[in-house]
DNA sequence: CCATATATTATGTATATGCATGTATAATGG
DNA sequence: CCATTATACATGCATATACATAATATATGG
């Protein structure tokens, strides 16, 4: 068995096992599911997570924000532009500190969400209903687990 | 309680259990571990696993590619892009069908994947190591079900 | 054999994502 | 009080992702 050969072997089990590649290829497909069913909305899956967390939290930090959502805070920069265009939520500064911007829920985007929690709750059940409530009582717990794991310590 | 009120508590509710943002939040957790220990390699994890497909099954068709990653074959025609750029793949047209574009891995590829093989195992590891084990065999089957979940039946 | 339908890949446009870096503001040390 | 340092957000660049649509090639029905 030559490098080649060993390497392919090598990589063929990686690639079974990899839980980075499993955890994108599902969320892929998660993805897609929701993004189908909530289109009418007009707005995509991440951007409704997006306006969840902003209704729960609002008015709060681009960088909480960021925090919440497990990304990095230049992201949510761009990815709340879309959002502010459309008036779904909207940016002020902070009186304390003017380096920090304050996102706010409007009530465009509050009612924004409200279409589409209905259509959110479908997308939920299609996709819990499909893995069956066996895989995602494992699943979710599981995958909080995963968000949590924060920045590795490169030894 | 007003409708204000109302749909903040539903949406609150929906946030926590939504299968698509923790899967998503839990892809971004780890690709950020897996990116950030593989960056000596020069190539982001989407591709190093791209590599790993296209070395078990190469050569194969483009929209096989994008069957076997989860994703739409858009998507495949344009992150090939830099790795053929690379030289980490090739690809050349099919005799028997000329609108079909076979992918191949290149010696190159084989080398850089083999280059990244221990760097993988190490963060492997460490998500294993810090997920647990429970966690990890709970979620790998979970995340395979859910990659599978497929085109949503809208009705 | 040709017209139409179907299949395969690419491109236009838009959002999603993160690193390196830049800019403005605040905090801190002397 | 000022110089340095640290913090918060934005921007440049590159990859990731998908829908609508286009371009090309094959398949199929008459």
């Amino acid at each position: 068995m030559d490098d080649r050969q060993l390497t392919s072997e090598l990589a063929a089990q990686a690639v079974e096992v990899c839980l980075c590649f499993h955890a994108r290829k599902a969320s892929r497909a998660i993805t897609q599911v929701f993004d189908h069913i909530l289109a009418p909305t007009g707005l995509r899956t991440t951007q409704i997570s997006l306006l969840m967390v902003v209704n729960a939290r609002s008015p709060l930090r681009v960088g909480d924000l960021a925090d919440a959502l497990v990304t990095d805070s230049t992201t949510v920069s761009r990815t709340i532009k879309p959002l502010i265009k459309s008036g779904f939520i909207s940016e002020m500064p902070d009186k304390q500190d003017r380096r920090v911007k304050l996102i706010t829920l409007t009530d465009s985007g509050r009612a924004a969400l409200e279409r589409a929690l209905p259509l959110w709750q479908t997308a939920q059940s299609q996709v819990a209903k499909r893995l069956g409530s066996g895989v995602v009582q494992t699943l979710l717990p599981a995958l909080e687990s995963a968000a949590q794991l924060g920045p590795s310590d490169i030894v």
